[in-house]
DNA sequence: ATTACTACTAAACGAGTAC
DNA sequence: TGTACTCGTTTAGTAGTAA
């Protein structure tokens, strides 16, 4: 989609296509796409002419009309908004939600938990990485990032299983793969412990983020949240 | 479809939902939707007004953005979008072929073919009518029409069988269902005998079409032929 | 009948800027 | 930071018409 008019032609090409061009050569004149297109002839020669240009079809002109036959070029561009449609049409979650928060010190409990044995091995095997031992936390500032995170809830996570130790139980976690700041990649762990804020969310990353993003207290930090497929 | 800047909008409402605004509330500032629509923020807040304006989308603003979530309006002109390209991307045939020829009086031997009690009951089963006793020959005008003509064979057709008589057999024969003149509906019988004239095309209809559309031997003709699904 | 040029009009765009 | 106004510029569209 290089040009700015280029969106323009793609509809004049699915037009096209719709009167077959894109199977077989199509005897179709410009008054007739003018119709069909609610434009005048003139404006429909040009596209012709544009559509042309840009390699989308191949054109004979005849005294009857122009047979027209879409280029391969042209039906691969049909074919990739088809595809952006079917994905966004079809799919039942998001592509990613993008969380926004603002750095802050916790008390420390995050980094006893990521470096138990259990929840170590599985970070390695899930996620392909052994976390940095401590985690990043976020305070979501806005309504809107709390309400993005809890619908985060119902999207498909990857099951980080508990354990038992000799004195207590690990409960299980969900993790959903991140991108922190459009740099670094990392995870999201949610329900560590049960939800003592829904405000809040824990990062974790295969380098320590605080030095890597050079973060401070108060920061505002952007979280890209990778749904699965 | 109403103005001409509709299709500009959908392209920016396509975008609106890659950034998950067709499922729930996104937050998206003028200049991040200008950026990644490669216009200017002026442009893409006078956008995201018109499309508010067009019933397309639902705006709150915030300091921080535009809260944007797309209507049901705008999802079903999403959907309309796909499902046209779908059709187009996985139908295996065009939804209708057009052909064209001059009108020319035959032998009169179409009129004995199709007034055979078999077929004639089957053009009523299948067809939903029963022909007038005569066929409507069209002698193709050019190469373009012969060739659409040949690619109808490898289309799927109604199959009207054969039978024997006392005296001889008559053969099975293909039907396409036409509009003639964009006013009369009919059908095009094809192998009624062996193709002695790959240019040549017969049309039977409810009415007899030279008196109905008031044709004459040369006059030229337009056909659509449906196919099916 | 066609296509498509030239000259003009209408619409979309973007820079600057107010809020 | 945001949005969105005005206004000059650019681009898309049309009428008339030649080929």
């Amino acid at each position: 989609m290089a040009e700015r008019s280029a969106w323009r032609h793609l509809f004049t090409l699915l037009k096209l296509a719709e009167m077959g061009a894109h199977r077989r050569t199509a005897k179709i004149s410009t008054e007739y796409l003018a119709r069909k297109l609610e434009m005048s002839q003139q404006t429909a020669s040009r596209h012709l002419i544009e559509l042309e240009n840009q390699g989308w079809i191949r054109r004979a002109i005849t005294p009857e009309g122009c047979l027209i036959k879409i280029t391969d070029t042209g039906v691969r561009e049909l074919k990739r908004l088809y595809s952006n449609l079917r994905f966004l049409i079809e799919a039942a979650y998001p592509p990613s939600v993008t969380l926004e928060g603002v750095v802050f010190t916790g008390l420390g409990e995050g980094a006893y938990y990521i470096t138990r044995g259990h929840y170590r091995k599985q970070f390695m095997e899930k996620l392909g990485f052994v976390p940095y031992p401590g985690t990043l936390n976020l305070k979501l500032t806005t309504d809107y990032d709390v309400k993005s995170y809890s619908e985060l809830e119902a999207y498909p996570a990857i099951e980080i299983e508990g354990f038992k130790s000799e004195n207590r139980t690990f409960g299980s976690v969900k993790c959903y793969p991140v991108i922190i700041e459009n740099k670094a990649k990392g995870a999201l762990i949610s329900a560590l412990r049960s939800h003592y804020d829904a405000s809040v969310i824990e990062v974790i990353a295969p380098v320590f983020l605080r030095k890597h993003l050079n973060l401070k207290d108060g920061h505002k930090v952007k979280v890209e949240v990778l749904t699965l497929p």
